[in-house]
DNA sequence: GATTGAAGTATTGTTCAACAATCCAACGAG
DNA sequence: CTCGTTGGATTGTTGAACAATACTTCAATC
């Protein structure tokens, strides 16, 4: 109690930026590791493996794991460990229906386009092309990720765009568990173009009418995908 | 990798409620002190007081933060500890920002009006009335916050749900840094019956613009308080 | 007097090692 | 084949130690 005045200092915040801490770092790498599919859904994340390979102390990677838990990428069960989440059909339905929550509203509702963050739905289009061009079909779904990521950001909420951006992690998880995320995304690119151009003209209704089609369609291949899984059982 | 088959098991998910760890307790309780104001805004969490005054160990009680870092209740600074949240005016802005993102949409959309969801909205006025006539005001906001996680909750999104949560804890903070937190949630209650009243009609249409100037006057009232507090300095 | 710089101190960052608690697999009895 | 028991492996939590950093203090200088 001597040491400082225990205020937090109301002045320089977000100077410069403040460097992660271990934990963090690690949390990034899995995040990462988690995402790119390095470790498959289901998976069991060893403590005593990563606290190896990765050169920190057990204290430090659960301190890690507590962020990845709290983002549900991975789920933790007490006394058996964490294992890269599984998501579920039920998953699939409540991610959709929390996108539609964010992306219908944010797009029919921009009142003011907010410029910036429509120049970044247009950028987003631009990386998907690209990616297709180049036959690198993960980039494909990236791109896509960020267009919808963008999507929500016409929200103007710097909260709004980190839930997003967890909901589209935890989507990405969804990718994984199916075997097929070749071409998968390439008919929605075209489909993101449209909407991107309905946007830009102004046309928010028309816009947000596509955005819902095209996630009910989405929604539906991939439950249908899941339940097509699950009902046979690969083992 | 002989004790298990580094799996996660498919089906008996979430029969017994996974009792939760140490790290999730003390977040648990550091979460409700936080919110409700015993550690005011800006103030310092001493990890060796916290250490003895829950009877933790450090390590343990470093994840608990971890925790609440992420629910920006706390922020955490580099070598110098962890502090309650202080909102700034931007952080309010934030704040409504999001919440018209989900409440709104949630009331005027919402298709099918889920009987046991709209039934919480109910709840949710009564217990605010209950609350005014017992002169027990911090618990006339607490309804009101039920009121309006009742409204996001029409969305039919466990997630959507949880991350109300936190914008709505958020907001708590942001009248702790008031000194009012008196009667200033008494003339929403009428408000809130209002729009209930509006919703079990099945105008929703009416029951969301009727949100939208709710949410405008309070933001507006909540930033002027603030600019107020900030501009003399009351140091 | 105000600013700068250099100790010294307090607090956090991280690791390590130990033990308790629990789960899992394998085994054996009925 | 089913059901307990046992043993091994992994996680849960603690405590202490040391390194790294920020804050305070105080003296020196302009």
């Amino acid at each position: 109690m001597t040491a400082t005045d225990d205020r937090i200092g109301r002045p320089n915040r977000r100077l410069l930026p403040p460097l992660p801490s271990q934990a963090e770092r690690v949390a990034e790498l899995l995040r990462e590791a988690v995402i790119d599919g390095d470790h498959p859904p289901g998976g069991r994340l060893s403590e005593e493996r990563l606290c190896e390979e990765l050169g920190v102390s057990r204290n430090t990677l659960r301190e890690a794991f507590r962020l990845l838990v709290r983002e549900r990428l991975v789920v933790h069960q007490m006394h058996r460990g964490v294992f890269v989440t599984l998501p579920t059909a039920e998953d699939v339905r409540d991610l959709f229906a929390a996108r539609r929550s964010l992306e219908l509203p944010a797009v029919q509702r921009a009142a003011d386009p907010a410029p910036e963050a429509l120049e970044a739905v247009g950028r987003a289009v631009e990386e998907g092309g690209a990616a297709r061009d180049t036959g690198d079909w993960w980039g494909v779904g990236t791109a896509n990720m960020h267009f919808h990521q963008a999507l929500a950001g016409l929200s103007g909420s710097a909260r709004i765009d980190e839930f997003m951006s967890r909901i589209l992690a935890e989507t990405r998880l969804v990718f994984h568990v199916m075997d097929a995320p070749r071409e998968f995304h390439a008919p929605y690119l075209d489909w993101n173009r449209r909407i991107h151009t309905l946007l830009v003209s102004g046309d928010r209704t028309a816009a947000a009418s596509e955005l819902e089609t095209y996630l009910d369609t989405s929604e539906e291949q991939l439950i249908t995908a899941f339940l097509a899984r699950e009902a046979p059982g690969p083992a």
